[in-house]
DNA sequence: TCATAATGGGACACCAGTGTCTCATAAAAG
DNA sequence: CTTTTATGAGACACTGGTGTCCCATTATGA
């Protein structure tokens, strides 16, 4: 079984892999639900669980890592930086609804600790988030008068809420982009 | 100490609000915390808080009836069926700021599960404000393409934003309305 | 002042969740 | 086929939070 002691056997990253996705799931609705739940989740005996991750903290930070992981890559992958800022806007939006339970467990927990935690990996979602709203303001397609960090926690708020109706099976997944968008781009408003 | 059974000797009644004020502040913030924090908060012994409210979910049945009683009370003040939607979605905004801690404590959990266990009092907020977004839409101040639902879901997700920027000290609660109902009216499009 | 009501501080048993360990079995590698 | 490797199931001790109880102390009302 090729073990070169890193988890690269194949096996071992992939129920690895599942533990965490398993994690993201669970722990993005109920932060404090029990490790065997996440077992279960990720249909793996508890025992199999901890010996991947000792305890729970452990748990914990190697999500939050996967997660800022999964989010970096599907952010790229957007574009940020190119094109009008409100296509880019849109493509961002589209990313982040890509992968909701990562990013509902990274930052959907108000009272989130492990943020302050991550002393050296500090995630650089928000930079380039408000960079890009700044941009806007400067193309003059999003309001210079809004605070540039007031904005980019409305796109948090407004992906969350997108988010939970799709897990409240009260908006296909596919919804979520446009209508969040549209608010963004226009708010309530007739 | 003019007992008449009911609590309504004054002390029994001050003790009481003490404790459930202080259980929307601290389970607002953390639903998992323990009842020591929440005794602690209320400066209230323990044994105390357990007298008033033998278990933990009679405490929280308590606090969300509380809680729905606060926002009832001003929402009944801000006369959401009076005058323009427009003005009254202002004062709606402003309402559920007021009462900040109850609101965040009784819509804020996405795995509340209290929600579904209150079979009879259901909660008449959805009803006046989903109405308040039907107005508008007639009156031709709100987008008539969108849902009343997800509008009002956005609504509270905005105002929550605002209630935890103020909480992290990172807006003065007076800033809270004005930044939402702008969003609202525009998006942040300039 | 006196009787009663309300409280706080412990002590206590209890339980769900946690983390550790062992052992038997299944799966992969050689 | 044989040898590692990975796993699941269960037993175990331990902990933090819970809910109950009792007793001493304080506040309140008559």
């Amino acid at each position: 079984m090729t073990s070169t002691e890193n988890p690269r056997t194949g096996v071992r990253a992939r129920t690895r892999g599942a533990i965490l996705r398993a994690a993201a799931a669970v722990l993005a609705h109920d932060r404090a639900a029990p490790l065997s739940e996440v077992a279960e989740r990720a249909r793996v005996g508890r025992s199999t669980l901890h010996r991947y991750f000792p305890d729970r903290d452990v748990l914990l930070a190697a999500t939050y890592e996967e997660a800022l992981s999964e989010i970096g890559r599907v952010m790229d992958e957007a574009r940020a930086q190119e094109g009008p800022a409100a296509q880019a806007l849109r493509r961002v939006v589209a990313a982040h609804v890509e992968v909701g339970d990562w990013v509902v467990f990274a930052f959907g927990d108000t009272a989130n600790e492990v943020f302050d935690d991550a002393p050296d990996a500090a995630d650089p979602e928000p930079e380039i988030l408000t960079d890009l709203v700044r941009r806007g303001q400067e193309e003059g397609v999003f309001d210079p008068e809004a605070d540039p960090a007031w904005v980019v926690q409305v796109l948090w708020a407004l992906i969350f809420t997108g988010l939970e109706q799709v897990g409240r099976g009260r908006m296909p997944r596919h919804a979520v982009t446009p209508a969040v968008v549209r608010v963004l781009e226009r708010g309530v408003g007739a």
